[in-house]
DNA sequence: ACCTGAACACCGTTCAAGT
DNA sequence: ACCTGAACACCGTTCAAGT
């Protein structure tokens, strides 16, 4: 707190660069990423930004609407690529893949971000998560009626991708979230010098998952992900020729 | 705050009965319902309860306790039937489309509270939401395997199944939300004295939206769920007979 | 056994005031 | 123009105390 107007380096939380909207839900993003949106809080945001909390309302709407903002920034951050190298027959298939590449990476990339731009409510009912701003939707539709869908096929395509999406994203990172624990919590279940773990007593009343459980157990999500995926292009291959 | 020890009725918060862990539970979700997740705190809640927040603390431990209870019951509800008739060849076809309505329904009732079902983390890694409660789970796979699934056919069936609800369902209620809208928004769709709408200017600058916007608009969450589940029974009747 | 009062540390947000 | 101090109403949670 010793003040100084000094340019020095010093050990404080940041380099102090003159506050702006974009920076701050930066600082945001990384908050979430390291602790949780409900360690998120303006207090903390603005102490990490070497500022007081007040100061961050020039910028930000309140909190909710910096929520919004780290959605729009996650979101926005997507390349809907301007062409890659695919345009031929298949190309369709390719982009959807490739598409659905990059939402993952997004996803993976911010597990505990992940689930604000999978439930926050669109701007439009028409929006949909994860898909959810304009341009991307834009360029969506537009990449498949390039590559021979009609319009309506087009529409079809972006709702059942955007299920697709939401339903193995979202899985993945809440599982994710699972193995890496509530953090700290010794499992305090059964403590009573734990002869038996409490899932274990738990499971002892469900045979059928007690026998399975190493089938459940060994979940490659990323294969999962890749057969689901070649499910939805058979789908949609089916749809458009039919 | 007037006091009294009568058992006159009053127009006090509810008729006090005895706490309880689940009637504190109940509580908490009739809030969520009425107002949200964001707007369920214990000192809301003690009130409706004509309680001190503090004396929840008994039977509940702590507001993230809360939550997870929240979950464990709405997930408790679904009573994943012992037998309703369904038996004979197609039965495993005919349990999964009844599977999905009975957690559509949970989902579509509690349009507030089924993100924490979605989105919470689960309490093995092999749990996946919606389903996950180790006693649906282990119905589900019984079910199944009675219907003549192998016990790796019934782990497949759980994934792709459990990502198809958290789809489709946590989409229908993300936008059935955004339809309600964030409260007193006026419905901007073509508003005419307003020369251009906010929204109206930025969809000039896409002009397939534009065009789309009417296919985008018509969504029937309804048909749409049930389109889906038929190519969800096709895909596993495949990988069964294959 | 069950509930409460008082207290603590934290929170979002507003607004007049500082520079 | 940009940031802050002080204040308000609310929050989760603990704990000694009441009945």
């Amino acid at each position: 707190m010793s003040g100084d107007g000094r340019r020095t380096p010093s050990t404080a939380p940041v380099e102090r660069e003159r506050l702006s909207r974009s920076l701050i839900i930066d600082a945001a993003i990384g908050q979430v990423d390291r602790d949780g949106v409900s360690a998120l809080s303006m207090r903390r945001l603005g102490k990490q930004l070497g500022v007081e909390a007040m100061s961050l309302y020039r910028y930000v709407n309140g909190r909710e609407d910096l929520l919004e903002g780290i959605v729009d920034e996650l979101v926005g951050e997507l390349e809907v690529a301007p062409e890659k190298g695919l345009g031929a027959s298949n190309g369709w298939q390719a982009y959807i893949q490739w598409l659905a590449h990059e939402v993952r990476s997004m996803a993976l990339a911010h597990p505990a971000a992940f689930p604000l731009v999978a439930t926050r409510h669109p701007a439009a009912p028409w929006l949909r998560p994860p898909l959810r701003s304009l341009r991307i939707v834009e360029q969506f539709l537009n990449a498949l009626i390039d590559r021979g869908f009609t319009g309506e096929q087009a529409v079809d395509a972006y709702r059942t991708f955007t299920s697709f999406l939401l339903g193995h994203l979202l899985l993945e990172t809440a599982t994710l979230g699972a193995e890496t624990g509530p953090a700290s919590e010794p499992l305090d279940e059964g403590n009573a010098d734990v002869p038996n773990r409490d899932e274990d007593v738990e499971l002892a009343d469900y045979p059928t998952l007690l026998r399975l459980r190493p089938l459940l157990s060994q979940d490659d999500t990323e294969a999962e992900f890749e057969r689901a995926l070649e499910a939805l292009l058979d789908r949609l291959d089916m749809s458009l020729s039919q």
